[in-house]
DNA sequence: GGAATAGTGTCTTTAAGACAATATTTT
DNA sequence: AAAATATTGTCTTAAAGACACTATTCC
């Protein structure tokens, strides 16, 4: 008789607001960790979640509504830190852009965005400061090497928005410049990152030059630089 | 009533023997897929396992006896890849020096290592060859930016030896002058990669000079260089 | 000595860091 | 014009690539 197993997954999707990494947290109406905020996850249903990658993307839907533009398998846990029994649970992590939560979803699942550095005060359910942590570094990493931040910008977005959006992930300051130079070595045989000839328009009252916009043209996943910005 | 869901561990142990990589299969004797090499894998045993980490060091024990230097986590399989149902398949890949399999395991397993570039022409069991696939990808990648390849060699062991195991490994030259230059960077703190001052004994007939012996200090799996070797 | 292999010196190349100078826009 | 922000030019720096030259050992 095969002991009770539960699987089921858990994400971690991150935005950027302003100039913090923020991270989507639920609280928690039922036991065990009643009132604890938890990442947003739910059971692996194998009669229609085709793999773990459908189901993360289903919980996402039902429970947040919000559009996502990447995601990624992150680790799998596994042990007992459910007191219900055994569990395996299959983590992702995802990024998009910044989205207010719909008011349904705020309300009826308690969900907020919480800043990372907070995180670390809070009290999670299950293994949840775990698996943050884990995606945080792992983002932190890919963010060095990789254009997966931009996952985090609209459309549409100019060079600085991609360095503040650098500088909140990675905590130090990087150089625009830099930045502007993938851009061109990505665009060496291929235009991947091109200007859309706009300018990005300014908030009312916010001076200053308004930056160059530019969009991708494909997906940029899989794009990764020889060499890591510094630490 | 829930579907049934079975948990396994499959593994992807790497080894380098002369120039080529290889990797452990084992024959399946029993449905489904008997007769056709696989991935060393089993069941998670929830009694037993602390978590998937635990039961791919003692599958790995119990089906191989082979003393592994490195293991981690690679990504984790599911859906219905198995004719007897749905499947979550936890995999990890494995480093170690060339060992001989032991008699036993050999027949009892039909074990073989087997060099990767006669892997793609095989037909593998489940989706064996995807796992290949991704542990050979993983592995390439971390080779250009840590040391991780080291665990492919013995206790002791020479630049020149570093550098065949990555060519191995990475189907191109590398200049042994660069991972010197990468142990310089290393030992900057601490001394991490240590020179034995004994040189490497030469083969009966063998010629040339016998290269100066290092050894580790300490666990190389948390070092990362800030560039990768060029592809 | 010659062949084979290992280690060293040093010049080149690539891409990031640093930062001053210039450009654009709003108040 | 001054302030704020963005972009460009260009010098510096870090570390890998390339390769010739020297060193060691066995035949």
């Amino acid at each position: 008789m095969p002991q009770q197993l539960t699987v089921t997954v858990d994400n971690v999707i991150f935005t950027v607001v302003g100039n913090a990494l923020q991270v989507l947290l639920v609280k928690r109406a039922a036991e065990p960790f009643a009132g604890k905020y938890a990442l947003p996850g739910g059971k692996l249903d194998t009669s229609n979640d085709k793999d773990g990658n459908a189901a993360a993307t289903r919980i996402l839907r039902e429970k947040t509504g919000l559009a996502i533009n990447y995601l990624e398998q992150l680790k799998t846990y596994s042990g007992d830190f459910d007191p219900r029994g055994y569990t395996v649970s299959m983590a992702h992590y995802a990024l998009t852009y910044h989205q207010e939560l719909s008011p349904k979803v705020k309300s009826v699942e308690n969900a907020v965005w919480m800043p990372v550095e907070i995180v670390g005060d809070l009290s999670l359910a299950f293994i949840h400061k775990e698996i943050i942590d884990d995606a945080l570094m792992r983002l932190r990493e890919k963010a060095r090497y990789s254009l997966l931040p931009l996952y985090c910008l609209p459309d549409q977005f100019t060079v600085a928005q991609y360095a503040s959006v650098l500088e909140a992930i990675l905590n130090k300051s990087v150089y625009p410049k830099t930045l502007l130079r993938r851009f061109e070595l990505v665009n060496k045989d291929e235009d991947i990152i091109i200007a859309t000839g706009t300018k990005a328009p300014l908030s009312p009252g916010q001076r200053g030059k308004g930056g160059d916009l530019y969009r991708l043209t494909k997906p940029i996943a899989s794009i990764n630089f020889s060499r890591n910005l510094m630490e």
